[in-house]
DNA sequence: CACATTTTTTAGGCATCCCTAAAAAAATAA
DNA sequence: TTATTTTTTTAGGGATGCCTAAAAAATGTG
């Protein structure tokens, strides 16, 4: 049976491998919140259900079966997130919440409901990319825009979904996704970023900057 | 912690009890397709949480915390029910199912947008009342069509959701909610029923009829 | 290499919510 | 009233998924 607790595993270790490196217990227990030792436990039963491989002390990977799942939820929560927000009207700072609720419990109709009513969306509100549904997810090499350098023009590709606070504040000063930014200055040793957005200037802390991913070829989407 | 679980049994021991009678957990076990034994237990601790009173024998009745909880949860279902029929294009006798799985995860916020989208609705595609956001439910003295007499004339208030195969076809048929019915013949014994509708005459068995809950005094809706 | 630190696993428990089998209480019938 | 039947409860267990505390394995340091 694949439970809640199960299909939240394979998602979080599906993100926590990127580009499939092995993911130790303790990050996966850090990111859940939940105890060391109940990740060793929850592993050991993944790996039993053949979801996940484990090598004790080098860490965990996915099958091409809790590949599968993972990304299934994956797909369930960003095509929810963009549902949420162009069907219901949320702002983008509340769709994770209610999304991350929703993910296990709707069926494959709702999914292909959704996907059709959204014609087939690529890219969540924050511009992560949908799965397909057969299981494919577009693979990217994003730049964190705190690493730009000072003189270059960058594209918003995504902005992490899981603070709402810092959703409403970006929100404000108009950085979405597809949105271009000057990089006008960057103050040593991590300091803030000074950019300019549609003509306006603002200095961006690293917590900030650490959470926008951007491209410097700054392909059409 | 209200539980789904702590849900599911509020709900069914507020639509068994119809007009406050008491339950029996003879009752509840059997439609919620679960032992007697465990039926006990779980109403223990929902009488240690004040949400239902308990006389051995006698029978469960819900406290006022509790019948606002199921309502609570009654007004999602049928809002949801609704919504999927009206905004995802789903057909009558697949909502059910979908709605009872989001009906326990969904939030206040997902619940208002809901209702305002459908304008504040009064009534679920197979016609059961929605409970108001302050937990007050329309109450009506419906008859089953099966115990309508030949010769009368009935508008359809509700049908029962539980049987997809019963709705899709009362839906090939024609009988919605507010649709006229004309009792044309009744054999006896439980035999069938002669009706017409829409021009057309059917012969419906018990099994059907007793699904379909009607009004003689057609007032308009 | 031996010791300390970090990381992971094992051991033993707890809460929830289900089960079966047996006992007890109430209702019904002779 | 006594026996039988029905209904409900008690007793004892199982699966899931979390916990803390202690043990074990790997890694880093002098």
């Amino acid at each position: 049976m694949i439970t809640q607790a199960v299909q939240d595993y394979l998602k979080i270790i599906f993100k926590l491998a990127n580009n499939g490196k092995a993911v130790s217990t303790n990050a996966i227990a850090e990111r859940l919140q939940i105890s060391q030792a109940s990740v060793t436990g929850m592993i050991k039963k993944l790996s039993d259900l053949k979801l996940t491989t484990h090598r004790p002390y080098y860490g965990v990977e996915l099958t091409q079966t809790g590949r599968k799942i993972a990304l299934e939820i994956i797909r369930h929560h960003r095509l929810l997130e963009l549902y949420l927000a162009e069907a219901l009207g949320y702002s983008w700072d509340r769709v994770h919440d209610e999304a991350e609720k929703l993910e296990h419990v709707i069926s494959e109709e709702f999914e292909d409901k959704m996907a059709k009513i959204l014609g087939n969306p690529t890219a969540d509100p924050h511009g992560a990319p949908i799965p397909s549904k057969d299981g494919l997810i577009e693979e990217r090499t994003l730049e964190c825009l705190s690493v730009i350098d000072a003189g270059q023009k960058v594209q918003v590709k995504e902005v992490s979904d899981k603070d709402p606070e810092m959703l409403r504040y970006l929100g404000d000063i108009g950085i979405f996704p597809d949105v271009m930014i000057d990089v006008m200055e960057k103050a040593p040793f991590g300091g803030p970023l000074l950019i300019k957005v549609a003509g306006k200037e603002y200095n961006l802390g690293e917590r900030l900057t650490d959470n926008i991913l951007v491209s410097q070829t700054s392909c059409n989407h």
